[in-house]
DNA sequence: CGTTAGTTTGACGGCACTCAAAAGTTGTGG
DNA sequence: CCACAACTTTTGAGTGCCGTCAAACTAACG
C-alpha cells in the first residue's frame, strides 16, 4: 500500500492534467475511486504518437478491442451500406470517445478513419469489461455518452431544409473546437467538403452554394477550410429552424 | 427459503408463458438467476389493464421513474423542438421496451404518448438501477437495445427517396408485428398516416402518393390502415436502395 | 510548371412540399 | 336509422429546393 500510495503521488497528476478536457476524464478519473485504483485504471490506457490520416482504426465487423479517445487530429465513423455508398455517421474530435458502435454484439458496426493525423488514447476492451463489473458509474457513464450522441446525431436529421443543416453543423463544430482554443468562431475545418454533404445527407454542391450564400449575407467567412463565424445569433436562429431567418437572411 | 421456493414453482410458470415473446424476457429472466431472485424480480413488475389511446405516459423533462414493456397497442415517443413542431421519433409496438430516453440524465427526453388502447408492464427505474449493480448482464442487455435501437433509426434516415423509406418502414412493422401473429404480410397499422410521414421526415400528402404508387404497381395492397405486402421481394429491392427499383417497379 | 484532387459555380430537371379540394370514415345527436 | 359534423386520407395543380451533369477555378504536390 506504501508503495503504491508513494508512486501515485509522482504519477497521477502527469496524466491528470494532460485528460482535462477529454471526456475520458470521468472516466479515466471516477471520483470514488481509490488512489489505487486510479494508478491501476491509467496504467493500461496506451497512448499513440501521431497517426497518419487515411488509416482505419477499424472496420466493421472488426472485433471489439478497444475504445479510443481522440487527443488531436479527427476521425470519422461511417458506414457502407451494400449498394455500395458510404453514410458518414460523425465526426470525433480531441477529447471525444469512439468505439461504442460495438458496445453490442461486440463486433464493430461503422468503420472509423483518420482524417487528419491524429494522436489517441487506447482502452483495450477486456479491461472496460473488467472495469465495469468493478464500478458501475463506468457502465452509467458509457450508456449517458451513447444516449447524448444519439440525440445530439438526430438533431441533423430531423426534418430541415440544407441552410439549417449548415448552420447546425458549423455551431456544432466550433462549439466542439473550442474547448481546446481560445480564439473564438474562428477555426479550421478538420473534414471535406464531401464528408460533411454526406453527413448532413446533402451534395457537396448544394454545401457549397449554402457556404456560399451564407457569406455573402455576411453570416460567415469562409474560404476553403477555414472558417469564421461573423453572426452567430443569425446563424442560431437559422439552426433553430425559424424558417423565415433562412430566407430573410439570405436575400 | 422454503416459502420462497415454494411459490415460485407456481408462482414463475404463469409469467413466463406471458412473458415469452417481450424484449424484456433475457430482461426478466436471466438465465443466470436463482428461483429466489427470480421471484424477487417478477414481483416489482406491474402488469396494467388497457390504457385509453390519447394520454401520455412522460413527457419531456419527466423524471426517469419507470420502464415501460407494451404488451397491446401501441406507443410513439417524439420530441417537440422550440418552434413548437413534432417529430415522431419511433414507434412502441408489443413486445418492445421504452423508456430509456432518460437514463441519462435521469430525466425523459422524449414525450411518449398512447396511440392506441395498450396494455402494458411498468418496471420501476429504482429497482432496475438497484437491479443492475446486482446484475452487470442488465445493463449490458440494456445497452444492447439501445445501441440496436440506435442503428435502426439510423437506417430510416440516411439519404434516401420517399419511396424507398416507405418500403423500408412497411418491411419494418410487419416484421415486428408478426412475432404475435401468425398470417404473414398482412396487418393494421397502429398509427396514423400523419404520423408515420412524420417518422419518415416526409409529408402526409407524399406518403399517400407513395403508397398509391405502391397499390398501383401491385407491390401492396392498402385500404386506409390496413396494409397486405404482395411482392415483398421487390420491396426489399427498394427498401435496399437500389434506386433503378423504385422507378422500375413503379412505371 | 504541370498534374491532380478538392471546391466553386452554372444550367437544367425532378421529386417533394404547399395550397387546395374532394372523397371516405368515424362519431354524435336527433 | 339517418343526418350532419369533424376528421383522416386521397388526389390534383403549381412552385421551389435540391440533385445531376458539366465546366471553371483554386490549392497542393511532385
Amino acid at each position: 500500500m506504501g508503495l503504491y500510495a508513494e508512486s501515485s503521488t509522482t504519477f497521477a497528476p502527469v496524466f491528470r492534467r494532460a485528460c482535462g478536457l477529454c471526456s475520458l476524464s470521468e472516466f479515466c478519473w471516477p471520483p470514488e475511486l481509490s488512489v489505487y485504483d486510479l494508478n491501476r485504471l491509467h496504467l493500461i490506457v496506451r497512448r499513440t504518437g501521431s497517426l497518419p490520416a487515411g488509416h482505419h482504426l477499424y472496420r466493421t465487423h472488426d472485433r471489439f478491442t478497444a475504445v479510443y479517445a481522440v487527443r488531436t487530429g479527427c476521425i470519422k465513423t461511417y458506414s457502407a451500406d451494400f449498394s455500395g455508398d458510404e453514410h458518414v455517421h460523425g465526426f470525433h474530435l480531441p477529447g471525444e470517445l469512439l468505439g461504442f458502435d460495438a458496445v453490442y454484439p461486440e463486433r464493430h458496426r461503422l468503420n472509423a478513419m483518420i482524417i487528419q493525423d491524429s494522436a489517441l488514447c487506447i482502452v483495450p476492451y477486456h479491461n472496460i469489461a473488467e472495469l465495469s463489473r468493478d464500478y458501475p458509474r463506468l457502465q452509467q457513464r458509457i450508456m449517458a455518452l451513447m444516449s447524448s450522441e444519439f440525440m445530439r446525431q438526430r438533431a441533423f436529421v430531423d426534418g430541415s431544409d440544407a441552410t439549417r443543416r449548415t448552420a447546425m453543423f458549423l455551431l456544432d463544430i466550433e462549439h466542439r473546437l473550442r474547448r481546446h482554443k481560445d480564439i473564438e468562431y474562428d477555426f479550421l475545418l478538420p473534414m471535406s467538403r464531401e464528408d460533411i454533404a454526406n453527413f448532413l445527407g446533402i451534395k457537396a454542391e448544394t454545401l457549397s452554394r449554402v457556404i456560399s450564400r451564407l457569406q455573402q449575407a455576411n453570416l460567415i467567412n469562409a474560404s476553403r477550410r477555414r472558417i469564421r463565424l461573423l453572426d452567430v445569433a443569425k446563424l442560431d436562429r437559422i439552426a433553430q429552424g425559424m424558417s423565415q431567418c433562412s430566407k430573410a437572411a439570405l436575400n
